[in-house]
DNA sequence: CTTGACCCTGACACTGGTGTCAGGGTTTAT
DNA sequence: ATAAACCCTGACACCAGTGTCAGGGTCAAG
């Protein structure tokens, strides 16, 4: 198949499919005027590939056990569960960055509806003398 | 003072306090030789640039609200609240879909341990309360 | 007067996946 | 034969802030 048929039955842009190939993730023959050609295969590697990018892998990173996988279940696999111990750590990282953030802001907010409060009343017209 | 002195005294780049002028944050003057010129007011500025870059703003979004902050206090400052609002609706959309990814992984992790177990068949449960 | 520390501007790199355009070849149907 | 729809490569843009280098000016102390 071509790079624009598997795009339509993959639903991944013709733009993404040639930059996994740059990335090592897929290599598709080539026809005789240069066309890629992709294998019926294709189809289930590049659903692979996004149900690994949706994990917030990196094409990099998948590229280094992607091959494994798509021939042995995942547990097979010594490459995945470090990749997804440190995935799941840095995830965490954020969420508690995140989680800071949110409060911080919370607070802010929350200290600015007090001192509009104390002064609604006496200035309706706090709109306008910037 | 020099970029290179109020660099030393907020523990920003010199880099930065350049990039911070050009987003319009900060105005220096110039000496005669071309050198910045910063006002002692200057740090201040720079601590309250740190704190909302720290909350998550974009230099272009201080941008809209610092000169008035400056001036007065944040409840005064209409631009401020919408900001605060939409940055934390923007954060809490992250933290869902971070809580969503930590459990998709979460899940494919312990599918793996399973399918280990049962090939390896003494691995106990060393992991608790995860 | 020279050296070293400091300042200036402009520009490229990086992250990571995707959009998009330019400029050109191929195929298929009319 | 021509147009439409595809394909090819290469390259710039995006986000946002920072590092870093090049090439050059300024200043103060020895």
């Amino acid at each position: 198949m071509t790079i624009g048929e598997l795009a339509a039955v993959t639903g991944v842009s013709v733009r993404s499919l040639r930059y996994y190939e740059r990335q090592g993730l897929i290599m598709p023959l080539r026809r005789a005027n240069g066309y890629r050609e992709y294998s019926p295969l294709a189809v289930e590697t590049v659903e692979s590939i996004k149900l690994y990018l949706n994990l917030g892998l990196t094409t990099e990173e998948i590229a280094g056990f992607l091959h494994c996988v798509l021939k042995n279940k995942e547990a097979f696999c010594a490459e995945v569960m470090p990749l997804y111990e440190s995935k799941l750590a840095h995830i965490e990282r954020q969420i508690q960055e995140l989680n800071q953030l949110k409060e911080n802001l919370r607070q802010r907010m929350e200290a600015i509806r007090q001192e509009q409060g104390q002064v609604e009343g006496q200035e309706q017209g706090m709109f306008q003398g910037q």
